[in-house]
DNA sequence: CTAGGGTTAG
């Protein structure tokens, strides 16, 4: 009886929710059916529509309704198109939009059907679908309908033509504050974040959705320190910072592995309340695991209440990257039993959680486990992450084989691994291959170049030392200048190779005296010979100890109060000096020095490194 | 009853 009141009022249809059980959906379809209300009113089509838009995991039950249906309304239609848009099978939209154009009862596409349309494009990123639905919407006469067009917009810049999108919000009148915005978005997402900000300078009203979207262009473009300004200058303006505002800024953070600022960042979600959303705490546990505080950023994880393949997969890679090995396998075990099904991105860090352990067997069964049981194509990242799993072990010949067997061209990337392994067990016929592989599709990869000429240093190759050096300057090789980046009371400082501006560099240079006076007391023996001078990686300096992290672990020592950790940032892979050197600081000056490198984090303490001497 | 811009992992 309630339930026949119920759809004679309609609301039993939108009753249906994202929490609606497919029992549910059922019982509801037999009400509908045995009360015969089915006709004249549409209470199927609704129902179908009303599925696919609440409860978009039963889209399948609702093309099932749909299938009932003799005639289903344009309303209908438009909302399968926009179920589908968001949906893992996009292109599913044009299906119902076909049926629009051939339907018997002359239907003809709306606003909606559009703007549903566009987004299934942007979706696909399809140059072959996208432009012809704009030519559509112009047929039909819906290019000027501002909804329309920031999708268009939005559309464009997934398919990278910021051409175009240039064309369509040029031809606006009058945009709108979402328009100006989709805009600045699509310029910065083009890599034009320059013009993104003239955009954003000239909107007349700049709503706290324009600033997120400036701040994660800046963001994205790796532009930390413009990202940074804006964020501040949106508070100077009293502009209102919201949960949003604030992954952008802990994303920027992550990236420069800023944890003061981090911590800064995270202080203000707490005291303004900001709701912890599960994006925002996954922006969380990335910052303090690229910060190299991996416990905290697992006092977040298990914080957080709900946890998706993003929020596990963050904490995963923190904890390989920082050399946890056996703890980013415990996760991926409990992931799975949590029922989140793994993707390409956490095979990754599977992959790299074997690899700093050793565990080259297990990492196999999971390379192949990932096509055989989740339906996965390893991509050239996981090739790359089983080369650098076999070469690490010494089983350079598997890796080899898997470089061999990678179903498309090897990347650099694969051939680096292999190089990398050369290199820790002294082989050298194989790291020439490999260096040559690698210089055959990056002819200027600096690298490359400097690992093979250690391994010919490696066995007094002098002649391959020098052949390898001329070769480079024939080709023009610039290697990139080594540079650290530390964070004392907040304030960021860089330190170049060589470079002596610092205004304490007095003081620093004296640190570095006591610095090599205690290293020589305890028996280390100077970087002046020869073979240490040829074995140094990617920086060639004429004193080692300008290596810019050293001069940064000095200024630490100097600035940072005692039982402070020392953590720096490297733009390179530390050399084999400096990691020796920096293990041995962490001894004789009783310090915690945390390194993230271009791959990973060091974590020196009482001698010892956490990479347990493979990087 | 179906619309628009900003947000996380390699």
């Amino acid at each position: 009886m309630s339930s026949l009141r119920c759809i004679t009022k309609h609301p039993t249809i939108s009753l249906v929710e994202s929490s609606t059980t497919l029992n549910q959906l059922k019982e509801i379809h037999t009400q509908l059916l045995v009360n015969g209300l089915l006709n004249g009113d549409d209470l199927l089509g609704r129902f179908a529509a009303s599925i696919a838009v609440h409860n978009p995991n039963n889209l399948d039950y609702s093309n099932q309704v749909l299938s009932q249906c003799p005639n289903p309304t344009l309303f209908t239609f438009n909302s399968m198109i926009r179920a589908y848009s968001k949906s893992s099978t996009p292109q599913k939209s044009f299906h119902f939009y076909s049926r629009i154009l051939q339907s018997s009862d002359d239907l003809s596409p709306d606003n909606y059907t559009f703007n549903f349309l566009v987004r299934t494009c942007a979706q696909l990123s399809s140059r072959e679908t996208g432009p012809p639905v704009h030519g559509a919407v112009v047929k039909h006469g819906f290019e000027n309908d501002p909804h329309i067009q920031s999708g268009l917009i939005s559309m464009y810049a997934e398919l990278g033509c910021l051409g175009s999108c240039r064309r369509v919000f040029g031809e606006i009148p009058e945009p709108d504050v979402v328009c100006q915005t989709a805009m600045v978005s699509a310029c910065a997402k083009c890599g034009d974040v320059g013009f993104a900000r003239e955009v954003f300078d000239v909107m007349p009203r700049r709503d706290p959705i324009a600033w997120n979207a400036m701040i994660a262009g800046y963001s994205e473009c790796g532009k930390s320190t413009e990202a940074l300004n804006l964020f501040h200058l949106m508070q100077m303006e009293g502009v209102k910072v919201n949960h949003v505002s604030m992954i952008s800024v802990l994303s920027t953070c992550s990236h420069l592995g800023a944890l003061d600022q981090g911590r800064w960042a995270h202080a203000y979600i707490e005291k303004n309340r900001l709701p912890m959303t599960l994006t925002l705490g996954t922006a969380l546990i990335d910052m303090y695991a690229k910060c190299g505080d991996m416990n905290k950023a697992m006092e977040v994880f298990w914080g957080m209440r709900e946890k998706n393949v993003y929020t596990w997969s963050s904490a995963m890679n923190g904890l390989a990257m920082n050399g946890f090995g056996e703890k980013c396998l415990e996760l991926f075990s409990l992931m799975k039993q949590d029922g989140i099904q793994p993707n390409e991105v956490t095979f990754v860090a599977v992959l790299r959680g074997c690899a700093v352990v050793g565990l080259v067997e297990e990492g196999r069964d999971h390379f192949d486990s990932m096509r055989r049981v989740y339906e996965i194509d390893p991509q050239l990242e996981h090739y790359g992450c089983m080369v650098d799993l076999c070469g690490r072990a010494g089983r350079l010949d598997e890796a080899l084989d898997f470089i061999v067997s990678m179903p498309v061209k090897p990347h650099a990337g694969a051939w680096a691994a292999l190089l990398n392994a050369c290199r820790m067990y002294k082989n050298m016929e194989m790291g020439e291959l490999a260096s040559r592989k690698i210089v055959e599709l990056e002819a200027k990869n600096h690298g490359a170049y400097v690992l093979l000429s250690n391994i010919y240093a490696d066995f007094r190759n002098w002649d391959g030392v020098s052949n390898v050096r001329q070769l480079m300057k024939a080709k023009g090789v610039t290697k990139l200048p080594g540079c650290t980046v530390m964070e004392v009371d907040g304030e960021v400082h860089e330190f170049l190779v060589g470079d002596k501006s610092h205004p304490r560099y007095n003081e620093i240079e004296i640190m570095l005296g006591e610095i090599s006076r205690r290293l020589k007391l305890s028996g280390y023996v100077a970087n002046t010979n020869p073979v240490f001078f040829d074995i140094e990686e990617e920086e060639k300096e004429d004193a080692l100890r300008d290596h810019s992290e050293k001069v940064a672990i000095a200024f630490g020592l100097i600035s940072l109060r005692k039982g402070m950790p020392i953590r720096i940032v490297k733009n390179l892979r530390v050399c084999w000096d400096c990691h020796e050197v920096t293990k041995m600081i962490s001894k004789l000056f009783n310090r915690e020095i945390i390194v993230r490198d271009r791959n990973r984090f060091h974590h020196f303490k009482d001698g010892e490194c956490s990479c347990k001497g493979y990087w």
